[in-house]
DNA sequence: CTTCATTGACTGACCAGTCAATCAAGATAA
DNA sequence: TTATCTTGATTGACTGGTCAGTCAATGAAG
């Protein structure tokens, strides 16, 4: 029984199957059929909306990226000092659903995606440098400019280790052990308390 | 004009070849075909040698852990403290071979094929406890037990991290920068020079 | 004459993308 | 109100192409 204005919600639909179908099988593998049954449509009408698989993939990944950026973003809005905006960005990196195994998988998928497929190189692209921007503008305040700009590169390539652990580990991502981890890193290089 | 004892021979150069066209594609979408007539035969033979195409692909992510290992084992012998031993690791983790832009993309690709293939996942998980273990048995003489195990994840995703970073990024990657940044890491744990 | 290296040719399966057709809900006109 | 038109939703069926894996055959060296 087909209705007006589905397209939002059929997109919707068919993005969190491609997350799901991505996490089932574990790679990009993944057919249009598959995703769409689990959906619930035809992959026809998968075509019919996104033009493409690569197409379907690329929003799967925007959409992903548009969380991330929206927990980010919220947190940043209510830390009152650099120090905060740092540990917002942190904090927000690591927030249960995005570290669903699902999520995760996704993520990982994506990261190998990002090599052979122009869209998602540029759409990655976007993510590390807002990421490394965001970093380095709440850093500015508390350390000199080069290590601003290690320190960016540091807490970025840490985020990304752990997510690539946290998709390919068995134990269950830990939201308070991710973030203590980086915390520990921040800490340690602008002078926190020492550990021996 | 076949001569006999070429299966040595053979096999390597599949695998060299299957880590160009890993590089090439920048995926697992490489076809056998392809993989094989880079090595300058009949894809029926590298069916004939690995089996099948994950049979190739895990033995070529075998070799490339091989490489790795081999180059921490090397330095580890010279080391004659735990701080040179730590150093050993990560210096071996980033040697000019390694960060060659081929061997990351192929390392990349394996990350996300651990996540489906069972053979690729059992070789991931020896290669993750493998340096884990290794780490904590260099800094269980320079800190605390938990803050060794909290540091060995650390470097572990910092070095995973930086990988990705190069793998996916545009600058060639440099081995004295990417050194830089995880000594600086231990540094201002284990409590080097302050910077700020 | 055995054993290993090597391949061309084949197959069975799968899949992305296309297309024409169907269906229903709202808009418009009579 | 009813009849008709329009438009978007949706799909089944099809195609062209691709690829992993098989197999029987060939060739050379020992």
């Amino acid at each position: 029984m087909p209705r007006r204005g589905m397209e939002r919600q059929r997109r919707q639909e068919l993005v969190e199957a491609a997350i799901a179908a991505i996490h089932e099988t574990g790679s990009l593998d993944v057919t249009v059929g598959q995703i769409a049954r689990r959906a619930g449509v035809s992959s026809a009408l998968a075509h019919h909306y996104f033009g493409g698989k690569d197409d379907l993939i690329v929003a799967t990944m925007r959409h992903l990226m548009s969380v991330f950026a929206g927990h980010v973003r919220r947190r940043l809005r209510q830390a009152r000092s650099p120090r905060a905006r740092l540990s917002a960005i942190i904090q927000g990196s690591f927030t249960a659903d995005q570290l669903q195994p699902a999520a995760m998988s996704a993520w990982l998928v994506f990261y190998a995606m990002a090599q052979a497929s122009p869209g998602a190189r540029r759409l990655h692209h976007v993510y590390t440098a807002r990421l490394h921007s965001t970093l380095v503008d709440a850093l500015a305040e508390l350390v000199s400019r080069p290590t601003a700009y290690e320190m960016a590169r540091g807490i970025a390539a840490l985020i990304d280790g752990i997510y690539l652990r946290c998709a390919l580990g068995d134990e269950t991502p830990d939201t308070a052990e991710a973030v203590a981890l980086v915390e520990g890193y921040v800490e340690a290089m602008i002078g926190g308390p020492r550990r021996v």
